[in-house]
DNA sequence: CATAAACCTTGCCATCGTGGCAAGGTCAAG
DNA sequence: CTTGACCTTGCCACGATGGCAAGGTTTATG
């Protein structure tokens, strides 16, 4: 499989399959003698794996943690589990942090009248030092 | 006021009011002889605006928008609501992106026992295909 | 006055994950 | 043999921010 190929497959672009190579996400692939890299089902599955982290929101550098775990046959699940959790905290402070912005902005929306008039709470709002934080 | 007491007193760190400068975000300040930069309070209110709006999550070039309905006397709020509507809607597509893989990860944790053996359906959900999407 | 500390200047590099473009080599089909 | 689709490497870009280095300035203190 050439690598555009194992690409379509995987859901991961060429250019991200190089870059995982070079930092040492995945091993380098073989290659033919016209420097061709090849690829086969398990590099495909691999791929997969990571699109699939990705996807999950999972950082490059948390997937290098979660490879070395599929790869060890001795890893218990709790260390899994350890690292999902953590992710899970993660996902949870973010979706806490843009749903305070959402808030306020909302707020701030639904004070403005929306209309040809020119003065807007919302930009006083952005001026002024907010009431209670 | 030079760019850091300006820095301190607005939130935005010395570094950032020089890039803002260069970007063009906001206009160059006046220099003393030896080449600092020297603010007043107008500055150090615009840089506070610019800090909010930050904070509410929006980009430098919506913050640029904002800026020049800020600077526009004769802009209609519905203008301003139009951008503040618009970024709700996007903090809302970031929050369920987040909340999407947030509940992917919790039913796959919830179903990982979490001990001592190796098998792990966290692992075995980023190998295999998902069920349903 | 000399020196040190705290400040300022510019400029380059790094992050993180991804895309784009360019210049060139290769391969398969027509 | 040519064309087009593919591959190679390498460099630059984003967005927003931080860090470091090398040098100039100002202020405070001995």
């Amino acid at each position: 499989m050439n690598i555009g190929e194992v690409a379509r497959a995987s859901g991961v672009s060429a250019k991200m399959i190089r870059h995982y190579e070079r930092i040492g996400l995945i091993r380098e692939s073989h290659r033919t003698l016209a420097g061709y890299r090849q690829y086969d089902e398990r590099d495909r599955h691999l791929l997969r794996f990571i699109r699939r982290a990705r996807d999950l929101g999972f950082s490059l550098d948390q997937i290098r943690q979660l490879l070395s775990l599929w790869d060890d046959p001795s890893r218990a699940s709790a260390d899994v589990k350890r690292l999902a959790e953590a992710h899970i905290a993660d996902l949870d402070a973010r979706i806490a942090a843009l749903t305070e912005m959402r808030s306020t902005l909302v707020t701030l929306a639904h004070a403005c009248h929306g209309d040809h008039r020119p003065d807007c709470p919302i930009l006083q709002g952005l001026a002024d030092p907010p009431p209670a934080s």
